[in-house]
DNA sequence: CTGAAAGCGCTTACAG
DNA sequence: CTGAAAGCGCTTACAG
């Protein structure tokens, strides 16, 4: 492997003139620059990022824009701890994180946040798009300060985000329903279960239950789909209540909850032994771990949470330290989690 | 963030005692070492990698042992990709890796590729432990010579790998019955098809077979569960002959194929049109990608063969460069696969 | 037992 | 437009 001395003895040049070459840097007449690129290609030469790193010596600090986290059972439990492993692993760059932390259900604590984060300096920013409207506006700032940023589980189409890392909702949607025309039988009925809570999240949700419906349409397959959406209190006897009216149709044998939620309707289930319906339910926290290995609830599908954290921080460190530029779209596995693999992660 | 020059004159001394106390090289008094080595503590000095990387300016090849690849179809295609693609990324660190075949039906050729990697010299050896027996005794040598080794795929019980990384075969199986159990209703039959080849492979493939036949036993489920080994043979008219005869049992409804092999199930299902018959393999091969996008087989179980081997070039780099110890027992998720998902792997 | 100096392959002022 | 030199934080002979 060449390096940047051997490069410029074979042109004649000193190893600054080849620094600015490679990194494309003002002032080296047309002639040697065109030289020294040929020299370069055809020695392969690449320059030794140990070496740049060291020579560098600079800090990276990215910031995070997540949901706040009040517990492990939080859905944004794992992709932070997800972002810690990444910023560690590359503690070795000098990089650091900052957190800026806003809640889920209140767009104009997420509005605060990001420009608390606007007001400092970044080289980079991983955020999770929750508010449509609220992010745009302050997408534009950072592309203006020429800040690259990744989305992590939420897509946002039409931004210049470096990258999106996250699943594909509508197919996850289908693959939950798939799963459920296996667990019930013809004629029976299944419901899909929205949580007012989830709203928030719509698109991601939304896809969910488009996909789930899609699957059921296009086989055509003889089972009736309802939609109900639990009302939004803290006062369980009218949620258990709502949920009772609801099961009173004796035809229901599935439930399908497209969020994190499911353990609601677990409980329920649970509480009133009515092990014989069928529940799917989306991501793995240590409440939903719990009812899946007692198997009241059937199938979990899993949105990587974790790696979403690990792989989103790995992606800006990489790309602003090692010029490495990501796919577009990084659409993660739908994993799916039973009694039998929940042990494997 | 201290530096080993903010050390030493902390402790009054130079940089390069610093350096002996830090790796436990001899030659300093025990009284400074034990000064420098509590100002170490204090201060959480923590050595630069980077710099360390640069200055060490070290080669490092790690050899890999793995069964000989024919075509994209084969198993151990993805495992060396993840292998290409781990190597390119530690590039920066002046690594190489040196591939050592062997046939995977024959003990000799592996003994053979075993022998001539031992006669160089490497850091770290990368390898899928097909032969007990040849394995064990050279495994011996690695250990005399000091050199880290990492399993990939398969698992060996009682040696000193650093880590395997691979699929816990018989959770596998598990769950291979459960979805098994799914696809087919009460007092229809199933039955588990061996191909003989594949047999080199022992501990897996029965393994997985323990896990499907114990789920059954568990839930007591009125499902007869039969086993056939394929016969050995190019000859095409006599597989299908025993297929065909197999399958006379009109009972039987689902086909578990407990290896990448499934795809021999697919072809006679698809030529034959039995497409009723429900049918769940290993692996995903580019044969098996196509059955799976028809539906021919419903449900395959993925290995994780491209992270196998990326993961396991990765921890044996961690290993040797950055001194990182892996967990011994590194196993991969149980990836079920179906058209609804396969996109997203 | 300990230190001073050269070197790993880059980047960055600074001088010309 | 170009070069020489110092420096990043380590390791490694070599000298004493």
């Amino acid at each position: 492997m060449k390096t940047i001395k051997d490069i410029a003895a074979l042109a004649n040049v000193s190893i600054g003139t080849v620094d600015r070459v490679i990194h494309n840097r003002p002032g080296v007449s047309k002639k040697t620059k065109e030289r020294i690129e040929e020299i370069i290609q055809e020695h392969n030469f690449q320059i030794n990022k140990t070496a740049r790193t060291l020579a560098l010596n600079k800090k990276y600090d990215i910031a995070v824009l997540i949901p706040a986290i009040e517990s492990s059972s939080d859905f944004w439990y794992l992709p932070k701890k997800g972002i810690e492993k990444a910023s560690k692993e590359n503690e070795i760059y000098k990089t650091s994180v900052s957190y800026f932390h806003f809640n889920l259900f209140d767009s104009n604590s997420f509005k605060e946040a990001f420009d608390k984060l606007l007001e400092n300096s970044f080289d980079a920013v991983l955020l999770a798009p929750v508010f449509l409207i609220e992010t745009q506006k302050r997408l534009i700032e950072l592309e203006q300060r020429k800040i690259p940023y990744v989305f992590i589980n939420i897509e946002l189409q039409g931004a210049s985000n470096i990258s999106y890392i996250g699943q594909h909702s509508f197919d996850s949607g289908a693959l939950a329903a798939k799963l459920m025309s296996l667990l019930v039988h013809r004629e029976e009925e299944v419901i899909i279960v929205k949580v007012r809570k989830d709203n928030i999240h719509h698109s991601a949700i939304e896809d969910r239950i488009s996909g789930f419906k899609s699957y059921f349409n296009t086989k055509a397959l003889p089972i009736k789909i309802h939609e109900v959406i639990l009302p939004n209190t803290k006062d369980q006897i009218a949620i258990d209540t709502f949920i009772y009216k609801t099961l009173s149709n004796q035809r229901i044998k599935g439930l399908f909850v497209p969020s994190s939620k499911v353990s609601i309707m677990a409980k329920y289930i649970e509480k009133h032994k009515l092990k014989h319906l069928k529940l799917i339910g989306y991501d793995l926290n240590e409440e939903n771990a719990v009812f899946i290995k007692n198997e009241t609830i059937d199938f979990l599908i899993d949105q990587n949470a974790f790696f979403q954290g690990y792989e989103g921080t790995k992606t800006l460190f990489n790309f602003i330290i090692n010029d490495i530029v990501p796919e577009k779209n990084k659409y993660l596995p739908i994993k799916l989690l039973t009694k039998e693999n929940i042990k494997y992660l």
